[in-house]
RNA sequence: GGCCCCGUCGUCUAGCCAGGUCUAGGACACAGGGUUUUCAUCCCUGCAACACGGGUUCGAAUCCCGUCGGGGUCACCA
């Protein structure tokens, strides 16, 4: 049986390259019928977040990819699963227990040395133009001698010691993958505060969650040869490996979260103007840690850089897949796009639902090219999904973005949201759709004065709007049929065209010449509100005829 | 810089492993046209690529070598 996992590390949120990996491991244990597990390697004390784990579930569960294993979405302290723990930081008995046989088979060493003389070794080796490799003592530091180091205060951690032979690794994508053992440094698998390295437990869970399939990103192929020759010193099995292609943003390099602090950052120093004071607050931060930021030395958290973000009105580039559910993208449309960053089903299919990406799944098919994220193209594809998600869904992806946006729609009823919905079939976002329907929730209407100009200030509109409004209020039923059946006969009696009479209304309702359509505008909007923003209209426009 | 990976339209890719069926297919974007009550959507047409140089072969996008270009990695981060 196949069983693949993933295993982020908890610093934040869940970004589109974690994304990615996550969905491949995923495709590969449903195609298979195999097992999807989650593991959450929190080894690192300094950087782990206390609620990104929870962040990173939610995104999961968003993207709709769910686990066999792994921890329990529902509690996340609590496992679900027969190899758990799955959160690193719990299981450091477990690699205690593999770190000494290691040591008492003489296949890994205390290392003594502090960092700083180690950095003078490396500096010596980059001078001489060479790969660094840790030297190996003729005799290992016994007991006692790291006794006396720990008592001094020297850092002590635990390296493997490498064996003296050429590793050849097999990759599903990249084919056999030779490295000389010249290349290869003894690495340290326990640091000086007890844990594990991410080699060390990585490779150990793997064992022990009987792991088939490693699937991560190329960024790990170098890391590989010492993983396989501690399975080996350990007696475990090599799982099958394939390390996908990296995306790759816009402006080249990885696609990484400090895009969006690059971004920010570029729109505060381009406004001369701007008050620094005010945009630190708005990013809940102290003035001198704004200053820092903009001096390049710190960067804030996602959150803060997104509220500043707001409050300049700049558009960052979403990376993490908060970002896309936030500004209305679905999750069925960045699934199907996501899927198609380096893999293909190699006919010519490209929108598919899930239940078809699942089924078509192959990982041989996965190809070898870094990829660069076309938003574009990812807003085509939402708009595809927009149209084909189950009505049901559709309108709880729609509530949960209006909630999250604190829109003032958030509130309408559900057969609202569902005609708002219907009605904008085109649309490439929920924020568009949003956008497109905001008039329904607006208190009072704001004229945009190139649509006045454009559409009401012209011959006869005026008239017309009066004649079209009292011909709305004789209506007895009103609903988009009715409503349009009027439009048109009005349209026939003045022997003008659908644009001479629905555009004069789409401003009065609206303030601007964007809507949906006109008949099912107005069902939607009611008739009292109509022909209440009708007059409105009709007195603001004799009284700018006045003036 | 050492090591590793990669190189097909602007972008995502099919084709490459099993050389001819490739005057290189699809999609997004772009340009032009059409439908439409606005914005979108939708429909049609067009533009556009085998990085370069050597081999091997009757024949190369496909196999080999080199050059150039891009990416990754060189942590007590994962």
């Amino acid at each position: 049986m196949i069983v693949t996992r993933f295993a982020p590390s908890p610093t934040g949120y869940l970004h589109i390259g974690g994304a990615r990996t996550a969905l491949f491991c995923w495709l590969l244990a449903r195609h298979s019928g195999g097992k999807m597990l989650l593991r959450i390697e929190d080894t690192d004390q300094k950087r782990n977040t206390p609620t990104a784990t929870a962040q990173v579930i939610n995104d999961l569960l968003w993207l709709g990819i769910d686990w066999d294993e792994g921890p329990d979405p529902a509690d996340p302290s609590k496992s679900i699963g027969e190899h758990g723990p799955y959160l690193q930081s719990q299981r450091r008995d477990i690699y205690d227990e593999y770190l000494k046989k290691l040591l008492d088979a003489g296949r890994a060493y205390y290392c003594i040395d502090t960092p700083e003389e180690i950095q003078v070794l490396r500096q010596k080796a980059q001078d001489e133009k060479k790969t660094f490799l840790y030297p190996r003592p003729g005799r290992f530091p016994d007991a006692e001698e790291v006794a006396k180091a720990r008592a001094e205060g020297r850092s002590v951690t635990v390296r493997f010691a490498m064996p003296d032979e050429d590793i050849v690794v097999s990759d599903v994508v990249r084919g056999e993958v030779k490295f000389s053992i010249d290349e290869i440094s003894d690495f340290i698998i326990q640091k000086s505060d007890g844990f594990p390295t991410y080699h060390f437990a990585c490779v150990v869970d793997d064992e022990l969650m009987k792991v088939t399939h490693v699937i991560r990103g190329q960024e790990h192929l170098m890391n590989t040869p010492g993983h396989v020759a501690l399975q080996r010193a350990l007696g475990f099995r090599t799982p099958t490996y394939a390390h996908m292609s990296v995306t790759v943003s816009e402006g080249g390099g990885k696609l990484s979260k400090r895009e969006r602090a690059k971004t920010l950052l570029k729109a505060i120093k381009g406004q001369a103007d701007a008050d620094l004071d005010a945009i630190a607050a708005a990013g809940s931060l102290s003035r001198d840690e704004l200053d820092s930021f903009i001096a390049g030395k710190i960067s804030p958290d996602q959150p803060n850089i997104s509220a500043m973000a707001e409050f300049l009105q700049v558009h960052l580039p979403e990376i993490n897949v908060i970002d896309f559910f936030q500004n209305g993208y679905i999750p069925e449309a960045m699934v199907n796009f996501v899927a198609l960053l380096g893999w293909s089903p190699g006919d010519n299919r490209e929108i598919m639902p899930v239940a078809e990406l699942i089924e078509a799944f192959d990982l041989n098919r996965l190809n070898k090219t870094n990829s660069l994220f076309d938003r574009q193209k990812l807003a085509s594809f939402n708009t595809e999904h927009l149209r084909m998600v189950e009505p049901d869904k559709l309108l709880g992806h729609f509530k949960s973005y209006l909630k999250v946006n604190d829109s003032p729609a958030a509130d309408a009823d559900d057969a609202t949201l569902a005609q708002m919905l219907k009605i904008s079939e085109g649309a490439r976002t929920l924020a568009q759709i949003e956008e497109k329907c905001a008039f329904l929730f607006a208190d009072e209407i704001e004229f945009d004065p190139k649509a006045v100009q454009k559409v009401l200030q012209k011959p006869n509109a005026a008239e017309l709007l009066a004649e079209t409004r009292a011909a709305l209020a004789e209506m007895e039923s009103w609903d988009e049929g009715a409503i349009h059946e009027a439009i048109e006969q009005l349209c026939a009696k003045n022997e003008v065209g659908m644009g001479k009479i629905a555009q004069p209304i789409r401003v009065a309702i609206t303030g601007s010449t964007i809507s949906p359509g006109i008949a099912d505008s107005l069902a939607l909007l009611g008739k009292e509100k109509t022909l209440k923003r009708i007059d409105d209209t009709l007195s603001f426009l004799s009284q700018s005829d006045k003036s």
